[in-house]
RNA sequence: GAGGCUAUAGCUCAGUUGGUUAGAGCGUCGGAUUGUGGUUCCGAAGGUCGUGGGUUCGAGACCCAUUAGCCUCCCCA
């Protein structure tokens, strides 16, 4: 058979593998530098823990996993699951009989489900990261997978917009830290959106607007103009929306006009109050070395509907690629399972669109590729022996090494150390064994001496 | 959910208006060269042309269906 893999899945190699982990690596250091905690949660999740959080095409992308009760021995149930099979063939729906868990969709949920079942061991406000892979049943195209991984960092049991800040340093530091160019993180708060539907006179449609106002980017205002009449705005709504959004200068400056424009909706002076607060924070937190932009844009929406203050999104303007990151605060995530009162604040990295980001760019740095340090040729009989003897006394000096297992030709063996880009080879045939050395050949340069073995263990710790 | 493109060797792809025995590069394996890699040279293996049907004297090519993959929109990371 032809061997596969299902449909928007990745097969990660060992130098990817090392690309990843060198991304990874470095969100653990910051998410530890800033006192988070590590967390793992399992693949799949009760169905109903996911079901209804996500919106309605959310729901539509979870990952159901088909109950095993086919193992059952009675015919009487056989015969009951298969009916209920041909329930669900018919009109397409789920039936507790046949799904009853799915694969984690994002690492939020989750998160909010241990957060409700541990909470008597858990010591607020808690901070977590969580680096997993989720996965939806999306249509995949370029930058989108079924599997792909998540890294977030939520806090959870404090309102106070220092974690925001917290967070929007966690993103400038990240980024900065893996040299990415062109970065601006961009904030914006779920009240000032509220507010804005208000002063539309279209209260209940803050999501059409800003949904529509999402899309600026991508359509121009004329296409965002269009879209807001389709969804039924009346035209004051949307000279409003455009004076709003022509704002520009910097973030306090917008932040005054705004003000100045919105001062009649609640909503929006909450939204602007935080906004001002989380960036006053942030002012006192920042590195002069970040070259990032923080920028406030009021045309931000982030699709998922339990976001209820700031809200934030990372994209790279040195790519064309959606976002790499986003997130927001969430006031009421756990009351969904129970526990009242408990705000969160979170963010997420793309480290799959990050990844590739990296790679269009040559961002990774070259030493990720290195594996064993040498290799040593395998001559078979007494000399295989003494050369395994030596090859663990370079492993407890830290030197990475192996041995070519077989005893074939001395060039396949070389070619193996060429191809695995190994930077030395150690021989030791029936002459060097007998005088009790070893000989050592850089394969960079092509240079090789007879040496003991201190003095090449010596050498090989140099480099 | 809507639309577009693609499918030929392990990989990337050629293959003329339909015409004899389907090609290249890379990779793999063997040899030149069983104590010295990269470069080079010689040789070999490897294909029911995604699957099923149709048109035709004749189909890798044309038509229909089907499956899979990629991409765009929607939505998202």
């Amino acid at each position: 058979m032809k061997p596969s893999i299902p449909q928007g899945t990745r097969d990660f190699s060992p130098a990817e593998v090392r690309k990843r982990q060198y991304i990874l690596g470095i969100l653990k250091e910051i998410f530890e530098e800033y006192g988070f905690l590590p967390l793992e949660t399992p693949a799949m999740e009760n169905l109903t823990t996911l079901t209804g959080k996500y919106g309605e095409e959310g729901d539509r992308l979870i990952f159901k996993i088909l109950n095993n009760g086919l193992h059952d021995k009675k015919e009487e149930a056989k015969s009951k699951l298969n009916e209920e099979w041909a329930k669900m063939l018919e009109k397409p729906y789920n039936t507790p009989k046949v799904t009853e868990r799915a694969l984690r969709y994002d690492l939020t949920i989750p998160f909010a489900r241990f957060v409700v079942m541990h909470q008597h061991e858990l010591a607020f406000p808690f901070r977590r990261y969580q680096m997993q892979p989720v996965w939806r049943a999306d249509r995949p195209q370029k930058g989108r997978y079924r599997e792909f991984w998540q890294c977030d960092a939520d806090v959870v049991g404090s309102a106070s917009l220092i974690n925001e800040a917290e967070l929007l340093c966690i993103y400038r530091s990240a980024f900065h830290k893996m040299k990415l160019p062109g970065v601006v993180v961009k904030v914006n708060s779920r009240k000032l959106l509220a507010g804005l539907a208000e002063i539309c006179n279209a209260p209940d449609k803050m999501m059409d607007i800003t949904i529509a106002l999402d899309k600026l980017d991508k359509i121009g205002w004329e296409g965002v103009t269009k879209e807001l009449q389709q969804r039924n705005i009346e035209q004051s709504g949307i000279d409003t929306i455009e004076k709003i959004i022509s704002v520009t200068g910097s973030n306090e400056e917008k932040l005054r006009v705004l003000e100045q424009l919105m001062g009649t909706s609640n909503s929006a002076l909450a939204g602007i109050t935080e906004l001002r607060d989380t960036l006053k924070y942030h002012d006192a937190l920042k590195s002069n070395e970040w070259k990032s932009e923080l920028q406030v844009d009021i045309s931000l929406a982030r699709g998922l509907n339990y976001y209820t203050g700031v809200i934030v999104e990372v994209v790279s303007n040195a790519v064309k690629m959606g976002s790499i990151g986003g997130g927001g605060r969430y006031d009421n995530l756990t009351g969904l399972f129970g526990l009242k009162n408990m705000s969160g604040v979170g963010v997420s990295f793309g480290i799959d669109r990050i990844y590739d980001v990296l790679d269009e760019l040559k961002l990774f740095p070259e030493n990720l590729d290195i594996t064993t340090q040498v290799l040593l040729v395998n001559f078979g009989k007494e000399d295989e022996l003494y050369s395994l003897k030596v090859m663990q006394q370079l492993r407890t000096e830290g030197i990475s090494a192996e041995i070519y297992p077989d005893n074939i030709k001395f060039d396949k063996q070389m070619k193996y150390a060429n191809k695995r880009s190994i930077p030395y080879v150690i021989i030791i045939g029936e002459q060097e064994r007998a005088e009790q050395k070893v000989s050592l050949k850089n394969f960079v340069t092509g240079e090789q001496q007879v040496l003991s073995i201190v003095d090449a263990i010596d050498i090989l710790k140099g480099t």
